[in-house]
Formats: structure tokens, sequence, C-alpha cells
RNA sequence: GCGAAAAUAGCUCAGUUGGUAGAGCACAACCUUGCCAAGGUUGGGGUCGCGGGUUCGAGUCCCGUUUUUCGCUCCA
């Protein structure tokens, strides 16, 4: 394990120092867990998303796409639960280190004192067996009466609290209440902090006339609140899918780990709208044909792992993630959940609208249920780079570090270099350059010996280099040689289009698919 | 957010009890150079993360702060 991370500390070190990922406003100390990529990385990142956008929108015809804003109406939020989920009053011991929701440990207190109530009670009945009034005794038994009275005391003082948002309050219910940390029995507690996971901003630009909107916490809501929309304008008939791609925004408690928790990251989402019931169906077939798009890269099939969750959110009946095996261990990059018809049908109560869809052919109206398969690009990108990273011995006793790149995903697909700096062979290589630029990400490189050129190459994962030399004058042929065999063959400058198209284009990626 | 550790050139790091900031690689120019990180000459690049303090003097000691890593914690 310690082997593992120290790797991926070099790893990091690699996507700074080759210009795929930088710590943002790192001139002013950075930014906690905020991110830049460089100009290889948003290549890679593209190519990532391309690759993802035509699988779903290219290879299926009742998939297309959208891309909603971030802003979106603040009662959206309300309505998919994100305003009350993501935002929670948490509570440390500084004796335990362990963090906890002071409206749970308030909680638990009220049901401990409720439990004793019930065993006065329960002790009562067995004393006085068959003539025994339960609800005589609870309501006229002194130590009962005394538990209820501490309790509804409690109970009024939270219900204000919560209702205030008076955190100085809460804490105090749990000093008065003399709740102790079940771990290390102390009542060494922090102040209460609200943790807002949800990033605002006001829209208006008086201050009287703002209106508080958030930095959108997922991208599913804005399918979903056009989904109707895209069905009707697009003529869409169930089942269909709508597919986006844009940033999503989060304000962690702990954001760790380079790109793999960020503040603000990427997801490429797929809502897939079906008939009620028929929902398990296509979770299967979207578990099968997601895992399917992940392997058809070539990173190595061991590497994933689905993740069925036990405990679901509020709005799912199924739901799975796809892990795969990073440096530290495997974590989750894609969730497909089913996710009923929860949303849809929020939006309908907080709308107000009727967004039922009309199916044609049952003859009648329902509301969709929905499938997700929601993956975060970031991590997507983390995973290619980790995967493909290799620092590998040479005959020579040397070690060459290569990122073995799926070609169609590396940022630079060929590399031109004359052999020497003279004889006419850079003219040439420029000409070369020239022709093949229009249909690849190109580099041309003259600058020290041609072994040193190849490293840099192999640095960012190029699949080709094409090499020129003193015979290309001659007889017009060039030598091309592959990043990870490192051989070379000798090949006419004529066929150059065809042999490096024929394994970097994302079509020879698609095509594994079906 | 708590605890621990770290921060010196683009990268990896050295820097002695506190006494003039260094190396290798990388980068730029020129020369040399026929296929896997070759050699030579020259050059650019650092207020030692930031802000205070102690001291005649701080990269070094103290305090604060920011960022990163690890462990907890959280994770729709």
């Amino acid at each position: 394990m310690a082997q593992q991370e120290d790797v991926f500390k070099k790893i990091v070190s690699h996507a700074k120092e080759y210009g795929f990922v930088f710590q943002s406003s790192e001139i002013y100390d950075g930014l906690s867990a905020v991110y830049d990529y460089g100009q290889n990385g948003v290549e890679l990142k593209n190519n990532i998303k391309r690759y993802w956008w035509d699988a779903m929108t290219l290879l299926h015809e009742n998939i297309v796409g959208i891309d909603s804003a971030i802003f979106m109406h603040p009662t959206i939020w309300k309505a998919s639960g994100h305003v009350d989920a993501f935002n929670d009053p948490l509570i440390d011991n500084r004796d335990s280190k362990k963090r906890y929701r002071a409206d749970v440990l308030i909680e638990d207190e009220l049901a401990k004192i409720d439990e004793k109530i019930e065993k006065e009670v329960a002790k009562a009945a067995k004393k006085f067996g068959d003539t025994f009034d339960a609800d005589l005794f609870r309501s006229t038994n002194p130590r009962v009466l005394e538990h209820k009275a501490k309790r509804d005391a409690i109970h009024e003082r939270f219900a204000k609290a919560m209702n205030d948002n008076n955190l100085e309050e809460l804490r105090q219910i749990i000093i008065d209440c003399e709740i102790v940390d079940p771990i290390s029995g102390t009542k060494n507690w922090t102040d209460v902090r609200q943790f807002n996971l949800m990033f605002k901003t006001e829209m208006g630009s008086t201050a009287d006339g703002a209106m508080t909107v958030y930095l959108r916490p997922e991208t599913a809501q804005g399918i979903f609140v056009n989904y109707l929309n895209v069905q009707k304008t697009g003529r869409m008939r169930i089942p269909f899918g709508i597919a986006q791609i844009g940033k999503a925004f989060r304000n962690e408690i702990v954001a760790r780990q380079f790109i793999f928790r960020m503040r603000e990251f990427e997801q490429m989402e797929m809502q897939f709208f079906v008939r009620p019931g028929e929902e398990l169906k296509w979770f299967q077939q979207w578990k099968e044909t997601r895992l399917k798009w992940h392997k058809a890269l070539g990173l190595g099939d061991e590497k994933y792992r689905y993740h069925d969750h036990d405990k679901l959110a509020h709005y799912a009946n199924a739901a799975t993630d796809i892990e795969f095996q990073m440096p530290f261990g495997f974590k989750e990059v894609e969730g497909i959940h089913s996710r009923t018809n929860f949303d849809l049908s929020q939006h309908e109560k907080y709308s107000g609208k009727n967004i039922k869809y009309f199916d044609p052919e049952l003859n009648e109206s329902y509301t969709p249920y929905v499938i997700e398969t929601s993956i975060g690009v970031d991590r997507m990108f983390l995973s290619v780079l980790c995967s493909s990273y290799e620092e590998q011995p040479l005959a020579n006793g040397e070690t060459r570090v290569v990122l073995h790149l799926p070609p169609a995903l590396a940022p630079v697909k060929c590399a031109v270099m004359p052999l020497v700096r003279k004889d006419g062979l850079p003219e040439k290589a420029r000409e070369i350059v020239n022709d093949l630029k229009f249909d690849f990400s190109t580099h041309y490189d003259e600058k020290d010996s041609i072994g040193k050129r190849y490293r840099r190459q192999d640095a960012i994962g190029t699949p080709f280099c094409i090499t020129v030399d003193h015979q290309t004058l001659e007889d017009n042929t060039v030598t091309l040689r592959e990043r990870d065999s490192m051989e070379q063959t000798r090949v006419s400058v004529d066929d150059l289009h065809r042999l490096i198209h024929d394994r970097v284009s994302l079509n020879s990626l698609l095509r594994r698919l079906g």
C-alpha cells in the first residue's frame, strides 16, 4: 500500500510536470481542492468526453443530448431534497476526534428517554399482571411523568432550535442533557457548525431584489426539468434517454486525493426514461452497457468491479457503482441508479405543472421511471492516467516513463522529428506535419537527440513518432515508431495517414461497443 | 473540521550549533550529433509558501496562517 501511494505521488508530479493538471491559483498559494487542466490534460479530458458523448448519442438513436445552465430556479433544489439533505449541523468530540450530526445526537437522547418510559411500563405490567392499565399508568405514574416532562422540554427546545437554525442552542441542549460521546465517554464537545454542501450566490444586482441561487450540486436536475421539452420537440418515445456533460459544485467537508474529490467537478450523466415497472430490467441493462464502455478502453478488465448499494438513497430502488482500481484502492468512478419516479414527481408537486408522459401504445399518462448513469469526468481522467503510467525498465539498464494511454484518448497522436537538424530534413518534416495536422494533433520536435525526443513523447503518451532521415529525401519513406513496443517500421509517407488513423481514431474504439 | 507531517529553481532534493542560497535534471541560444534521456560553451530562472516575533544576523528557532499528504470524519 505504501508503495502504491508512492506511485500515486509520482503520478501527481508527472501530471504537473507534463502539463496535465495544475493546482488552481498556484501563484497565490493555491485554492483547496480546486485544480486546473493544462495543455495536455484538456486534450485528454476532451477526448474522454467525446468518447462518452459519441457512445451515448451516436450509438443510441433514442438518446439525445442537452446542455442546461448551471444556475437553476432555487426551488428545484427544494424539490430534489438537496436543500434539506445538504445542510447538517455537525459537532465534534475533542477526545474521540469523532464527528456527529448534532440533531441525531439529540434525537438519540430523546429515544433513550422513551426507552426508559417503556421500561417502567414493562416493569409495572409484569408486576400487576392482567389488571394492568398501561395508558392509565403512563398518565399517572410519577416516574413516567417526570421522564415525559423532561422529554417534552428537550423536544420543544430542540424543535425551536432546529427551526431557528440556532446552533448555539443545539450545543447547549447537548450539554444540558449531559450527552456523552459513545466512544470516548466524554462531554468535551466543540461548537456546532453548519456544513452547507451547496455553493450559494445571489442573482440580481441590487441587494434588496437579489434572489439566492445555488451552483448546481449535480447536473441531473437540469435534465429532469427539461425532459418533457425534449420529449415533445424531439418526438421521443419511451424508452429514451437524455445525456449531458457539465460542471457541478459541492462544498465538500473534506476534499482530497488530488482530482478524485474536488469542489468543482465535471459530470457526464444520462437519464433514461422508462415505463413504471420496467425500471429494474433497464437498470440491469445499463449496468452491463456501461461496464462494457469502460472495458473497451483496454485499461485492464480486472481493474473494474461493481459495488451494489445495500443502503439506498431516498429516491432509489436499486443502485450500483462501477469501481476502478486506483493506486489508493478501488474507488467509485460511475454510479448507476434506479431513481424511480421520485425526481419527476417532486418537480410535478413543487412546480404545480403536469409533466406526465402520454404513452400512445398504452393510451395512458404516467410519470416515467428513471435510470441514471452518472460518471465523474475527473475520476475517469484519473483512472486513465493512473492505469497508463509506467516506469518501464529498458534493456540498456535505464528506465523510461511512459503513459500507455488508449491511443484514441492521447492528447497528441503523433510527433514528427528530423533525425538531425540539417541537410533539409527539418523542411521535409515540416511538410509532413503540415499534411497530418488537419486530421491529428501533431507535434514537431527537432531539439535534442532523437532518443530524448522519443522519451518526451512517451511521457505524454503520444502513440506514434515519425522520424525523417536522409533516406526519406530519396524514397519518401520514414520510420514509424510505436510507443508501447518502441518498434520501428519503415513506411511510405503516403501511408502515414491511414496507418495512424486506424489506430488513433475514436471510431475504432466505438466499434468495439457495436 | 480534528490530529500528525511537510512546503527551498519547472521537477527531484541538499543546505552543518543561526553567519554571502546550492546540485542534478529540465528550459533558452550556439556548436557537435545517423535511431531510444550523448557531449561542449554560454545564459535565464529563488524576496527559501505567506505574515509576524526572537536575534547584530533567520532557509534554519518561536507564533500565526495558507496549501499538500496521511489518519479520523463526511460523502445522494
